[in-house]
DNA sequence: TTTCATAATTGGAACGTTCCAATTTCGTCA
DNA sequence: TGACGAAATTGGAACGTTCCAATTATGAAA
């Protein structure tokens, strides 16, 4: 019934040879003879052989594993993150362990020692909110390294990958304003976190670069979520002097933020304009299609990726923020005419 | 530079015990005195040691990971469901290896190779399309506990969780046509799937009960996206006879339908009814709220979960095939004039 | 004190691989 | 035929843990 393990060394006897033979044949090296590789090939699909990983990580004290944990996976802007590295991972030969700390720091410590005690050999962190340096330090004493994607954590030693936020946000402000808006609100987000904080001056940068006043009252906190968006332009629209457009903390917002409208029979681009930040896959195709800064989370997955793998080969490397940079996708939702050529191009 | 790894062995020598001791103690076995205990736990601490799960592992032959594979995790629905497992993973103490095969069987392949070498003791597989029962023949016969999520595979010997969707599209074509709908389209999906196949039965079930004729140009597949509810209805539009409400194969489906309503002035709810299919956490907050049959996809994932956890602690168990109940949650898409009072309660 | 059961501790083998150093095989050239 | 370098193969130790059987310490009963 238990069928059990068939070893390196249970195919070594099938094929008439050592053990140490097999183990070159599995690593593919050019020192076996091209006959008995056929052979140890041969009896290693005869008796189903499957590689022991863990034994040879055992071995080798390096494993073939990352680890890559987000703060909200629901939330399909990190979905697609993990897309990404898990595309370039699995592409590297490494296999990912995925969590989700829904925002919780005490699951964050589990799942983090729970990597570390499998050993990974690297780890992609979307810290959940309120994390400190203090909370990776033993991770980075230990040598692991660490990449931090979306939300960078002052003075932590690690490499970081965030967006250009205050750009994207002064960019989509300026469009605003270029199309004539006098009050425009900054909607949604939770105001004590680092991107908020980002995307919140170049609001303001905007603002104040055009000579225009910024009003506190504009500028509305709320869960980065659809339903946010929600409770966000409902409390803007009830405000003695209303605005008539909307950067938004990120697209669930602003798809709440479009939905909120809808609720007070406000048609968003035509009467309202909103802009979101992030450009998730549905802003392209919800109607109206939402201006949006685009910040490729698929894209920043793959870079995230793609610098910790570079990382893992060099030992250890100094740490690198870097941050990319965003571009402004207008669409609709902003009031804009434009053709849709241009998009459907990409 | 490089620290080494502190091992057992370290622990041992500084609390000035052996290292079978301490391995009592980090298995927390009664059979070690409370001083002794105190000592070595003491020594874990200043050493900082991380206990090495791959070792232990390939001492006793099974490891704490389980893999969940899905086909699309850019589609929330499967999100949420990786969600649901995660959560009842982590608490029973495993982690969980996620992969994303977008549905290409070779990646399905490979991955599933890959956590195989890396020993899970369970898998989660949400099929890729065209998967068939051959592809996971080499897995059964190894003892492997495998769950099979929303898509079943024919002559798979193995567990699976699916949702009743004969019953749910049935549900919700009954509700239709009570509120005097006629012409009823089924819009979206994949035809080639076992999915598409049931919810379809379930619509035309509900048509010949109610003596109504089945026209077969208002079925219309797609892939299972917004982009794909857009380009359905578009198609479904231009028919002579219009339909007057749609069965949309999925929510993502059913939320492109409602762009593409409003790309023609048409208000979903209103002018035209549109029912879901799986209920994921944006159908709730949506404008018009999305009427849908509530397939639960994060309830489903933990499902999945707690059904893998007893097989793999019962060892192997025979496989069952659960098929969970669906609900229709009427919300505004279809017409309804519901109070939203019921609904904020759940 | 001796005797025993029980509690606590321990050394060594084992898990399945890789790596090193050592050995064998082979072909070529003198 | 012998010698030699290159190519191919090999045995054994090692990775860090757990498990088993065996040993030692402890304390209560005789």
């Amino acid at each position: 019934m238990v069928k059990e393990r068939v070893t390196v060394i249970d195919i070594a006897r099938a094929a008439g040879v050592s053990k140490s033979t097999v183990s070159l044949v599995l690593q593919s090296s050019s020192l076996v003879n091209e006959a008995t590789r056929a052979k140890v090939n041969a009896a290693i699909r005869d008796l189903g052989y499957v590689y022991n990983r863990g034994a040879a990580n055992l071995r080798q004290s390096k494993s073939k594993i990352i680890g890559i944990v987000v703060n909200d996976l629901t939330n399909s802007f990190f979905a697609e993150l993990a897309v990404g590295v898990d595309a370039v991972v699995q592409s590297a030969g490494f296999v990912q362990f995925l969590a989700n700390t829904g925002e919780k720091i005490e699951r964050q410590r589990e799942v983090v020692a729970s990597m570390r005690e499998h050993g990974v050999s690297g780890l992609i962190v979307s810290p959940a909110r309120g994390t400190e340096a203090a909370d990776l330090a033993p991770l980075v004493e230990s040598g692991i390294p660490v990449v931090l994607v979306v939300r960078d954590i002052a003075g932590a030693q690690v490499s970081s990958l965030t967006s250009d936020n205050h750009a994207g946000a002064m960019a989509a402000v300026r469009h605003l304003i270029e199309r004539g808006h006098q009050r425009i609100a900054f909607l949604g987000g939770f105001p004590d976190t680092a991107v908020f904080e980002a995307r919140m001056r170049g609001y303001r940068g905007a603002l104040v670069e055009a000579g225009m006043p910024v009003s506190e009252a504009l500028i509305i906190g709320s869960a980065p979520s659809r339903a946010g968006g929600v409770t966000a332009v409902e409390q803007a629209m009830m405000l003695a002097d209303r605005p008539t457009a909307a950067l938004c903390f990120n697209d669930a917002v602003a798809f709440g933020v479009c939905d909120g409208l809808r609720a007070r029979r406000l048609e968003p681009g035509a009467d309202f304009a909103v802009i979101g930040f992030d450009d998730v896959i549905e802003a392209k195709t919800a109607v109206p299609a939402l201006t949006t800064v685009s910040v490729d989370p698929q894209g920043m997955g793959q870079r995230a990726a793609e610098l910790l793998l570079k990382q893992i080969k060099a030992g250890k490397a100094e740490p690198e923020a870097i941050v990319s940079s965003v571009r402004l996708v207008v669409r609709q939702s902003c009031g804009a005419q434009v053709e849709r050529k241009r998009e459907a191009l990409a």
